[in-house]
DNA sequence: ACCTGACGCGTTTTT
DNA sequence: CGCGTCAGGT
């Protein structure tokens, strides 16, 4: 143990080894927080506290996973086994399994995900007779979810005539009987969403105080990771399990404070010191990970910030290249921009793929870097979006599995009934519906029954229905002895789904049934993962519990090396060595939807911070003058964000494409950019390009093809200077000897592609095969 | 019950 | 642009 405190430094070292009492740990990015946390709870069973008393709550699952493993390196795996560690979700999750007799839920509960409660309020409204431009089901969900974080149950709102006055002004009066008719239905169908988890676990604590004892005597060390992201319901847990022996441990940075649209509440934090009594604090300042124009840019970001703790984050790193700023003329050419400096910097720096990400502020913003990336073979992976098991196929799949453990599942039933077809339409579901409703049973009894109900169904259809009851309890009765591979092989196969997808021979269906498979090869390896874990059994409930939580910054399948795109909210807590902010646009980032308030503004400026404090070496900020938005090309302006950087961290590349290719453009742009910025901050300051962008490698040589990267047409042949083949235009063919300045002598083996696309895959003696653009190539023919 | 085509609306961010 | 919803036809 003395080895691994050694290696920290006198501010990590204190809160590591401060065991007992109330401590905050105010971390800046980048200051080793996640070693503190690490070392902590090795330091703690090391000095014999039973791994059996310690919960850490983290912000994903990837990260409990993460640190989990190396805690087992330090202290050893049997030891570490036993820590309780994971997301609150998946915590309590378990807990509530346990204890959900209480609280007359059944334990094998199904979770349900934000889109089946979309959809089940959707329903809601639709039975209602409500207008659903008025009752907008998300807006609606919304307003549960946040009832639900502060703990304002359904009979809370009712007794509340604040709350219903404000819905009935926001032209919605009947929220509270929609809210009443979702808890029924999701109580009725042995459901909870992700609130629930939280807020059933608080229900849990206050009711019944043996089980507070009992779980606060069992966690007598808790740590919160991220604590600046907890909502009020986790809030109140947190305080609740410590209120005992008050061994509170949490750590966070207000400044990263992020997730305040899901209700997480900054003041958590900032007010921590008045929660407990002679609460110990400690700061983490010295960030080890970026450059120091990168850190002192991001301070120049986060001090516009009013609501902020007193910190000041430095670092003893290198000075660093400035953070480069480029404007692009649409967001294609963005993409273009951000592929080409990727291509460059990768050959030139010998830098891997994974040393570089692409960050932005909303997923759609994803397609026209990857268009970019695609042509130019650089391999890349997508986080989040809509996350795998998110997809139709594959939530279809899950829902007959989801049906097995829990044929209550409303969501899940309503999904499968008829799919595949097999004849039970709208009009059936509605009416069983209706009288589950009347029966107060769930829809699958009634249809299990529905001989012995007055239901108006033909007797055609009701066979029908009989016959789906039939399959799900056959299946039920497979998962006795089939594992979930064997279970879920078999439920594809009979339901007829895989004959639905390679019926027609569609790219899409065959996408579909690959899919499929990835998930059965998953549930495969969940198979053989489990047997080797003792306390688990490998069941289907464990599977569904795993599928349910899983969070998209989980989980890394394929090629490790690859450029990575995701949101700057997924991005948090990770590192890279380059990094791409895209979209700094007005209405983009910062959004549109926050412009309101003063709040929502900071909150953005935060996530900017987080976005710029992800890189170690380079950071490049990239605009675009317009943007493809829901299929129109809109005009948009640089965020005010870029000018709110100290500008002697900056370097304001000028693209050279734009002056080429675009006359016109040129004038208007180079010329009104004029340095107003008091008067008008959205605007930003250009200064003349003093250099390109790649400067140190291209010191000794001018290389203007280098930024003629925007459409095909505008590539023509570069007049070529000396003993330097251009062979964009030239006869290269295959067979052809030729020498590469980094690679050496190589054969080619093959030519693909046309025009500015036109690539030569190339044997080299020492690099090995290649595939090269032939535009950037600097290639000599030599035999 | 189910397919087709027209239309209209939406994008913050996620456990 | 692309998805989901709805009316109309079969």
């Amino acid at each position: 143990m003395e080895k691994y405190l050694s290696q920290l430094n006198e501010a990590q070292l204190e809160p590591t080894i401060q065991i007992e009492g109330p401590m905050i740990v105010i971390a800046g990015a980048g200051s080793g927080k996640t070693r503190v946390l690490t070392f902590r709870i090795a330091y703690m069973m090391s000095k014999g506290i039973d791994p059996f008393n310690i919960l850490s709550l983290t912000f994903t699952n990837k990260a409990a996973k993460e640190m989990k493993e190396r805690i087992a390196t330090i202290v050893g795996a049997s030891e570490s086994k036993n820590l309780w560690m994971g997301t609150f979700h998946s915590i309590f999750a378990k807990i509530l399994r346990i204890e959900a007799d209480k609280l007359g839920y059944p334990s094998n509960f199904t979770i349900y995900d934000s889109q089946d409660s979309g959809r089940l309020i959707a329903s809601i409204i639709k039975e209602m007779n409500l207008d659903k431009d008025i009752y907008k089901y998300k807006q609606v969900l919304g307003r549960i979810s946040s009832y639900k974080n502060s703990l304002i149950t359904v009979r809370a709102y009712m007794q509340n005539p604040e709350l219903k006055e404000a819905d009935a002004m926001a032209r919605r009066p009947r929220m509270g009987e929609i809210y009443k008719e979702y808890v029924d239905r999701c109580f009725k169908a042995g459901a909870m969403d992700f609130d629930d988890l939280l807020l059933k676990t608080n229900e849990l604590l206050t009711r019944f105080p043996e089980v507070l004892a009992k779980y606060q005597n069992r966690f007598k060390y808790i740590l919160v990771d991220e604590y600046q992201d907890t909502n009020h319901s986790q809030y109140l847990i947190v305080r609740a399990l410590s209120d005992k022996f008050q061994n509170i441990c949490v750590v966070g940075d207000d400044a990263q404070s992020i997730y305040a649209f899901r209700g997480a509440n900054i003041n958590n934090i900032l007010n921590f010191q008045n929660d407990y009594d002679d609460v110990k604090v400690f700061r983490l300042e010295q960030n080890y990970r970026s450059t120091k124009n990168i850190v002192n840019a991001a301070n120049s970001i986060i001090d516009k910030n009013e609501t902020k703790l007193d910190k000041v984050v430095w670092t003893a790193n290198d000075e660093g290249g400035k953070i480069i700023v480029n404007r692009s003329l649409t967001d294609s050419d963005e993409g273009r921009y951000v592929a080409s400096t990727i291509w460059e910097s990768k050959m030139q720096n010998q830098l891997k793929n994974s040393d570089f990400a692409i960050l932005y502020r909303t997923n759609a913003q994803s397609r026209s870097i990857e268009d970019a990336l695609r042509k130019r073979d650089i391999p890349y992976r997508i986080y989040g979006g809509t996350s795998f098991y998110q997809r139709k196929e594959i939530k279809d799949v899950v829902a007959y599995l989801r049906l097995v453990i829990n044929p209550a599942d409303e969501e899940a039933l309503k999904r499968v009934i008829n799919f595949p077809a097999r004849g039970i339409g709208q009009t059936t579901v509605d009416k069983l519906i209706v009288a589950a409703n009347g029966y107060k049973r769930t829809i699958f009894e009634v249809m299990k029954n529905i001989d012995k109900t007055n239901v108006s169904i033909n007797a055609g259809t009701k066979t029908k229905l009989k016959n789906f009851v039939t399959l799900v309890e056959s299946f039920q009765v497979l998962n006795q002895s089939a594992d979930v591979f064997e279970l879920a092989e078999h439920v594809t196969r009979t339901t007829g789904i895989i004959k639905e997808f390679n019926k027609d021979g569609t790219p899409e269906g065959v996408a579909k049934m690959e899919n499929i498979e990835e998930l059965l090869n998953g549930m495969k390896d969940f198979v053989e993962g489990q047997k080797e874990i003792a306390d688990t059994t490998g069941s289907l409930a464990e599977f569904l519990e795993d599928v349910a939580l899983a969070t998209d910054a989980d989980g890394d399948k394929g090629d490790p090396d690859h450029v990575a795109l995701m949101t700057i909210h997924l991005a948090k807590g990770l590192e890279f060595s380059n990094v791409f902010v895209v979209g700094l646009e007005e209405d983009l980032f910062p959004s549109a939807m926050s412009g309101n308030t003063r709040a929502e503004l900071e909150e953005e400026r935060r996530l900017f911070y987080v976005a710029v404090t992800r890189a170690e070496k380079q950071a490049y900020l990239t605009y675009a003058l317009s943007r493809y938005r829901w299929g129109k090309l809109v005009d948009s302006e640089p965020s005010r964000f870029i000018s709110e950087i100290d500008e002697q961290y900056l370097e304001i590349v000028t693209p050279i494409e734009e002056r080429r290719f675009n006359p016109m453009l040129s004038a208007d742009i180079f010329g009104d950019a004029e340095p107003n910025i008091k008067a008008n901050p959205n605007k930003i300051r250009y200064k003349p390009a003093k250099k390109p962008v790649f400067k140190k490698a291209n010191a000794a040589k001018k290389e203007p093809e280098k930024f003629q990267v925007t459409t095909p047409k505008n590539l023509k042949p570069v007049a070529k200077s000396a003993g330097e083949a251009n062979l964009f235009d030239s006869k290269l063919t295959v067979g052809n000897l030729v020498k590469h300045l980094r690679f050496g002598v190589g054969e080619v083996k093959k030519i693909e592609g046309v025009g500015a696309d036109t690539k030569a895959e190339i044997n080299f003696q020492h690099g090995g095969v290649k595939k090269l653009l032939l535009r950037f190539a600097k290639l000599e023919i030599i035999g």
